[in-house]
DNA sequence: AAACTCATGTAAGCTGTTACATGATTAC
DNA sequence: GTAATCATGTAACAGCTTACATGAGTTT
């Protein structure tokens, strides 16, 4: 069995509770996975024809009326595959671009006022996906709980209370900012490492 | 002015404090920017060559005996370029790939335990990039007290609180799905946006 | 003398996006 | 009837990584 790359797993994983057409797949990533790992149609496609090539899953064809429509399902290899990746050692990928941190990491020279702007420019986009994160939280604790598992999903917390967090490194930051202009003195928050001798766990 | 990639803004910014060499820009993304943008010499060499031929930067030859090494600094266009793109307001990128994130999100079927080992992975991941980020604070911060700028490295501040943060979501996480697994009844820790009517700023 | 770092570059390939083409069905 | 949604696909391209080639200087 050919490794697997994270992409394909996605796409069993999508299929491992229902089967599933490739249109379907894209709506369900583009509303869950999105902000942590995306799909886009050009992959899905040709990646649903290397699993089926490779037996991981087959395909059911269930037209509405004209329409054609196959839905994808995980064959037993495809569960143990499925499985084998989650389980799996090999280093995982963990890949950032966020460009508003590239341009603060070089806005030495920007007047303080720019700086701000960034500051809340990278605010709002935080502040906006968390919004949309949490309008997802009802039907996604629905979903578990009706599956008989306890009612927290993971990744939606993980996502909720990371940009929730994002958003206050953004206003305090500002807010530090904003202090530094009026009066150089009075520091609002510490530096971070400054007083903490180990945050370990 | 052609619109410049992000990836041509990290060279331009590198660039906006010293000369530097190809290798020299690839060593500081390597310590500095990596955790949000990353570049290689695939890109730095070919986007070098592509920012001489458009201006925005010159080099200038100084090789060390008989090896040969090119210093490149940024041009008045460069400058004006760099500004450009660090005020200007097209929508910045925002990437994540977090594949520990996907396996969470399809951990449904796992025996606690194993859910447990992909936490303990990514805290351990986590924590590692915390501490090499904490040891970059004091070169940081003496680099820009030379120029005259108030110590605060906001991107490695950033940096370091967030992975701070992820270590503690995925302790806290891991102690809650143990309580769970234990008795299930007591919540050590409520959901996100259980209680909370609106963690808005 | 071997191994490592400095230094520049390129070619092959992988991953992923964008944009388009096609056509049926449903909602307004 | 026309716009939106359902549904499948592909081709062109952009972006990036990996691996290699080359060679000089430095350290052990």
């Amino acid at each position: 069995m050919p490794d697997l790359s994270s992409t394909s797993c996605v796409i069993l994983g999508m299929l491992s509770h229902q089967a599933r057409s490739g249109y379907d797949i894209k709506q369900f990533v583009d509303k869950s996975t999105r902000h942590f790992w995306a799909a886009s149609y050009g992959q899905i496609y040709p990646e649903l024809k290397r699993l089926a090539d490779a037996g991981l899953i087959e395909g059911e064809e269930s037209p509405s009326g004209e329409r054609r429509r196959t839905l994808h399902r995980l064959t037993a290899e495809g569960r143990t595959a499925l499985h084998d990746w989650l389980v799996g050692g090999r280093e995982p990928v963990h890949e950032v671009r966020d460009e508003l941190l590239l341009k603060l990491f070089f806005a030495d020279g920007l007047p303080p006022e720019e700086t701000l702007a960034l500051l809340e420019t990278k605010r709002a986009l935080h502040r906006a996906t968390l919004t949309q994160l949490e309008l997802q939280l009802p039907a996604a604790r629905a979903a578990r709980a009706a599956q008989g598992l306890v009612p927290v999903p993971m990744a939606l917390d993980y996502g909720i209370r990371f940009h929730r967090w994002a958003v206050e490194w953004c206003a305090e930051t500002a807010a530090e900012l904003r202090g530094e202009a009026d009066e150089a003195g009075a520091v609002a928050r510490p530096l971070a490492g400054a007083g903490t001798p180990e945050a370990t766990r």
